[in-house]
DNA sequence: AGGCCGACTGTAAACGTTTACCGTTTCCGA
DNA sequence: TCGGAAACGGTAAACGTTTACAGTCGGCCT
């Protein structure tokens, strides 16, 4: 753990000035016989730049932060998966952000922005406040958000279209027959939990289908909770013959419940979720859900950022995924085993 | 995006010197007019700290590393989510490496602990060569390691005994009466393969039954290569009437396979993964696993982190995690609903 | 009243790079 | 042989902090 060793300490082994060091050292144009010297006497000290000496002289510091609200959902899992990629090819570093729902905490990883220590910023906001939006405007490093924004915002924006991805879920369920679709929500004061809350009402209202409130629960996003959610609403309406969720760990909850309950998916009650996680194949019955596009809702964010940090100077791009309706057993069910 | 203020910029609107600002901002003792003026201004200039600069002269970069094979794979999923608060508390950033199952580059990340943008790393080698070694000898960071490194290694060590974990699968599967007890490993030249594979010979040594070449197959870590590993195993061995899987993502993999021959699980095969990850509970049976401890290994990891980084000079020190069965219907099978 | 002490504050150096600028050397053509 | 251009290398400044050191000022003790 001793101290290591500088350009300077190069530069005095090698005779030279540290000025030659550094040039050498970039590659840029140099006499062969002090590159060489300059080279071996790097090798023998095993020298390894400073990063913080050079991100304080170049402004750059070769990182990018990603900014979600827990890492434990397997949606950002899957963002993380083709993001990391991009950066790394690029030699960029990831820096984790899990922001707990926390509004407040999202605001800092803003402020943070001012420390310079990312170069860019991926975000998945929750909620999106005005403060949220000033910070925005008064970023000094560019900024990708996941999610919707209101018109105008001066950041990249890659979006799904959840409204039609909760048309689709409806939809297909009418088709198969059912006619009482309950819904099982996040919270309300979410981007998602809104969108996907109107979503519903416009498609059943689309299908002519009569928009019964008790057909509507809420929880919050994860499946203890989406299970008791679901709970409340099968007690609620017995004649429940599809039950749409708001995301596949809700589904997983929901899943758990209908089990419990001896209620056969899908003869009984057809279970549809969103985000078409990993999960959804590993359910049981294999959950059919809607695709929102998660890793290319990654790539594309990874892709904006990295165009912008590679100097691209226009107009803020907004880029829509499609949702992609993924049926499986639980909605289909041929064979229950 | 224009240029942001600096304590220069606060000095300048304060009329104080820079040394004064920045005695301010560190909370030194200040007379409270001064502290007043540097205050307002810093607030009205909306400044925030440049961590290059903070770092290059405190040499602490307020980040740690993380660096595992992929970040796709649930354990690791489970570790991060412990590891992620611990520090985020103690104010330092997660810097994420997904090394892709890469020798080559985790030694990258671990030279870049000379770059010194980390003030510590955690890792997570899949094998340690004798180039790990050196590195970590020569590390001028605190590291410390989950799995096992050999004897004398100067460096913290989480381990979980999994020769243990294999016994008890294995134990478990002989109690159920199962004599003829598949393996469906990872590659041997990792470390979990290596030890794994060795401990099933031991288990099955202790309780007396013949080690069967064929009853063992390797393929990768995966869910997809598990499944075809499984289904090389299955076709060879028709009297096979348990497996164990080195780890749950390739029982998944079993599963999907022994549900494709429509082979009854646990009526005909019992089936065990290792690890315990959050995918045991969702499949379907429900797998029965050995829980080698991930998010007790992850919070024991960042705190020996935590506490070399607060400057704790001690001996290395290893934690040994116990592993522990979790029975589920997948080996016990009361219900198959 | 003079000297001293304590409480602040300012000056300047340092952290390890990159890079503008200028001086030196080399080489070529006339 | 000499002049000049090209190629290279060194000096020093700069990035934005922290901090050792020295200076100033007021007040108190003798």
């Amino acid at each position: 753990m001793t101290e290591g060793p500088t350009i300077t300490t190069i530069a005095r082994r090698a005779g030279v000035s540290i000025a030659s060091v550094s040039r050498v050292l970039n590659g840029l144009p140099t006499k062969a016989e002090t590159e060489r010297r300059v080279m071996s006497a790097a090798r023998e000290l095993g020298y390894v730049p400073n990063s913080a000496a050079r991100s304080l002289k170049s402004r750059r510091s070769n990182q990018v932060g990603f900014a979600m609200a827990d890492i434990g959902n397997p949606v950002y899992l899957a963002m993380i998966r083709e993001i990391q990629p991009v950066f790394k090819a690029a030699g960029y570093r990831l820096v984790l952000h899990s922001t707990n729902v926390d509004a407040a905490d999202e605001i800092d990883v803003l402020r943070g922005l001012g420390e310079r220590y990312i170069d860019g910023l991926i975000m998945i906001p929750l909620r999106v406040t005005d403060e949220h939006l000033e910070m925005f405007a008064a970023a000094r490093a560019p900024i990708v958000i996941i999610g919707s924004v209101p018109e105008g915002t001066p950041v990249d924006n890659v979006r799904t279209d959840s409204r039609k991805g909760v048309r689709l879920a409806v939809e297909h369920l009418h088709q198969l027959g059912r006619r009482r679709i309950g819904f099982v929500n996040g919270p309300l004061d979410t981007v998602p939990g809104a969108a996907r809350s109107a979503a519903y009402a416009e498609a059943l209202e689309a299908l002519g289908l009569p928009y019964d409130p008790d057909l509507v629960e809420v929880g919050d996003f994860y499946r203890p909770e989406g299970g008791r959610a679901a709970a409340r609403l099968i007690e609620r309406v017995p004649d429940l013959d599809a039950l749409l969720c708001a995301n596949d760990l809700i589904a997983l909850g929901a899943l758990d419940v209908l089990r419990r309950e001896r209620l056969r998916v899908p003869e009984q009650v057809a279970v549809a979720g969103m985000d078409d996680t990993d999960l959804a194949t590993l359910a049981w019955p294999p959950l059919t859900s809607v695709s929102l596009g998660s890793a290319e809702r990654g790539r594309a964010a990874a892709e904006l950022l990295l165009d912008r940090l590679n100097g691209a100077d226009r107009a803020p791009r907004v880029v829509t995924v499609e949702p992609r309706l993924v049926t499986r057993a639980s909605t289909m069910g041929e064979e229950t085993s």
